[in-house]
DNA sequence: TTCGATGCAAATAGTTTGCATTCTA
DNA sequence: TAGAATGCAAACTATTTGCATCGAA
């Protein structure tokens, strides 16, 4: 339903030195680097995007045929843990990880599923008010925004 | 996780009129009105707030025990169809609806779990500014915020 | 050599669907 | 009485978990 583009290839290896850089920080926080691990952190920053855990594992599973599904979750979910990804609905599908650093939000059309990245700048002003008035601290964008794409409300308004 | 409170009475009858009134409305799109489609539209208007799936189906079956949750999904399926009802994921969990003319925002503390209505208004700024930036029109809130309480907040910074 | 990480299978939660039956209009 | 709505069971999607085994430190 929703499309945000295609499966980086496998041997596309875009800053290794980012993928080191989270395998030592892994490393210092007492985990382990193995294959799996190193190939989901190669997925994340290779794919330079939202990708679900089943991308992200088909993209593993191409340089290690045999790692599961379930290490790829495993993985995602230490890498959220330590502060390196998160992880964002954009629908009623799967979720997406990126890459924490990479911080914006997402603006998902109801009506053709593109998905709009916002910069977190855009938050700004509502972050403000929500303090202001409830004294709510809002987090990262763990879900996306709803509504229609400039080109869907033209259609939209008059078909 | 989420605690929103607790399933409100099957003999609590709040506005039979506005029960009556959604029911004339489905009438008029050509449905049919049925004992389970009756008990979801007062378990809707009755509960007075945020209720999931399974909620709601508790409260309808205290009237009529054979009627099923499957039931339920798609009555409130309907209901979403016609814009009296909308749906609101709050978290990880279940979905909550809600009747659509009740419209506002949603504040999910990720620490206590405590929901907070934010009115409309709250979101005006934004909404303006992903039209005048993005060309983009915000919908009703399918997606809550996800941040700190006012008291999760003070306790995270002073522990 | 120890304990964290993995593979596998099975469980889980939430929701949807196919189909025969029931009931409203 | 036609077709919409329902009950029931089973499927489905996304994700998690238990447990025996494997492998990094």
């Amino acid at each position: 339903m929703v499309s945000i583009g295609t499966v980086t290839s496998p041997d596309q290896v875009a800053s290794p030195d980012q993928v080191e850089a989270i395998l030592t920080l892994l490393k210092a926080e007492g985990r382990r680097i193995t294959t799996c691990r190193r190939l989901v952190v190669q997925a994340l920053v290779g794919a330079g995007g939202h990708r679900t855990a089943e991308e992200l594992a088909a993209f593993v599973q191409a340089g290690a045929p045999d790692i599961h599904l379930a290490s790829v979750y495993r993985n995602l979910d230490e890498l959220e843990k330590v502060g390196v990804v998160s992880h964002v609905h954009l629908g009623h599908g799967p979720a997406v990880y990126h890459l924490a650093a990479d911080d914006h939000g997402h603006l998902v059309c109801r009506r053709c599923g593109v998905v709009t990245e916002a910069p977190r700048d855009v938050f700004a002003g509502l972050a403000r008010t929500l303090r202001g008035r409830f004294g709510f601290w809002v987090d990262g964008q763990h879900f996306a925004v709803h509504g229609l794409c400039e080109e869907c409300a033209t259609q939209e308004l008059k078909p």
